[in-house]
DNA sequence: GCTAAACTTACACCCCGGTATATTTTTCTT
DNA sequence: AAGAAAAATATACCGGGGTGTAAGTTTAGC
């Protein structure tokens, strides 16, 4: 039946692996980025500082992982399910941005390290990995080329997709260091913005 | 006549100060803004390590102090030249997107470090003055703000500073990043969507 | 079971940003 | 010209990210 052609090694690497996520994760929620430090993941996952550099270049590799796996990953769900709940991209524009401003306004003190430590370094691709902000380009990329006849002529799936990446990481910062800025509200506003500046008005519907 | 009152102390303060930063953009220029350490500063700026945190409490501090200088206050400048040079947005949008892409195009390895550092730490602020992202906010905040009558109604003048910001940002970082990235393109596709989405279509008009 | 390869470990070390201390030099005041 | 205040100095140090080495441990495969 298991088929699972991974070795006692490999299956260790991989939990080890996660370990160290996981108690990175714990202690920047505790600590916050910059309290963070390596020795402390190194004790907390109980290896040797040699051993996390087996698994990770640096820290800011290890970060983007995490983030990569608990905020990028999660936003690419969320398009790809908006995309299967309609075909229309005003809805689906609707769905997504609505979506952000909730995980925003439920997020807590973990996911706020990571998104001010993503966004702020989005587009430092340090390493060799692909970086952040492709990744969100990408991303939007998919959403608007679903439906290419849906964006207003004259305008590119790839502009509108990363132009909405601008504007929604704009957005997250000025919230992220901007106690009374109203994220929700600003969310709302833009997708009402790109929902009529980006898109072809859907004859058939409100006002 | 000269009422300069400002005595010998205070001039070499401020001829020192000025000569950290000349040194600090030499080396930047040639090394990067990680190469360049607060000891190789302080040698060519002949001073000791102390005396450096005199005038910067940190690496940051000098940077974004640099940055200030050389890139975020000539960019209020084109913004306010902008707006004595004609008093409708949309000419203003044109003249402002497009010097930033010439400024970008003739950048040099130092501008170019800079902006990197500069884009990349938005919304940063670690110290206490001023995040240079609400700086550029205030900026084009001013200029939609000069003339609330050609936005288009429902949008405010905050939104479009915002906006306008987070986009040129974007647009800014995918090229630092991407060598086949055509900002010039991507800047004037930018103006024109800006035009036609923020702004009133002037009647008196072209097409 | 035995061996070779992969992996982990402890420990010492480098680099760099930033600080502490105690002393000397420069400038301002009168 | 002398004393007070401000600034600059050399030097040693700390903490954290990251590396190098040489030995020890686990695993895979026979």
């Amino acid at each position: 039946m298991t088929v699972v052609q991974i070795s006692r090694r490999e299956r260790k690497k991989l939990e080890l692996r996660d370990r160290i996520c996981d108690e990175t994760a714990r202690l920047v929620a505790r600590h916050g980025v910059e309290g963070t430090t390596i020795d402390a993941i190194c004790d907390c996952a109980d290896i040797a500082k040699k051993t996390f550099y087996n698994y990770y270049s640096s820290k800011h590799d290890l970060l983007i992982d995490i983030c990569q796996s608990r905020l990028l990953n999660r936003t690419e769900q969320m398009v790809s399910a908006a995309l299967t709940r309609t075909s229309r991209l005003d809805e689906g524009i609707d769905i997504v941005l609505s979506e952000i401003a909730a995980n925003n306004r439920r997020a807590g003190k973990l996911e706020k390290q990571l998104i001010d430590y993503l966004v702020a370094n989005m587009g430092i691709n340090r390493n060799q990995g692909a970086d952040q902000l492709s990744f969100m380009n990408r991303c939007f990329l998919r959403f608007f080329s679903s439906a290419d006849e849906q964006i207003r002529p004259g305008l590119s799936a790839a502009f509108c997709a990363e132009m909405t990446v601008g504007m929604v990481n704009t957005a997250t910062l000025n919230w992220l260091h901007n106690d009374d800025y109203k994220l929700d509200l600003r969310l709302q506003e833009l997708a009402e913005y790109i929902k009529h500046s980006m898109l072809v008005s859907a004859s058939t519907t409100t006002q």
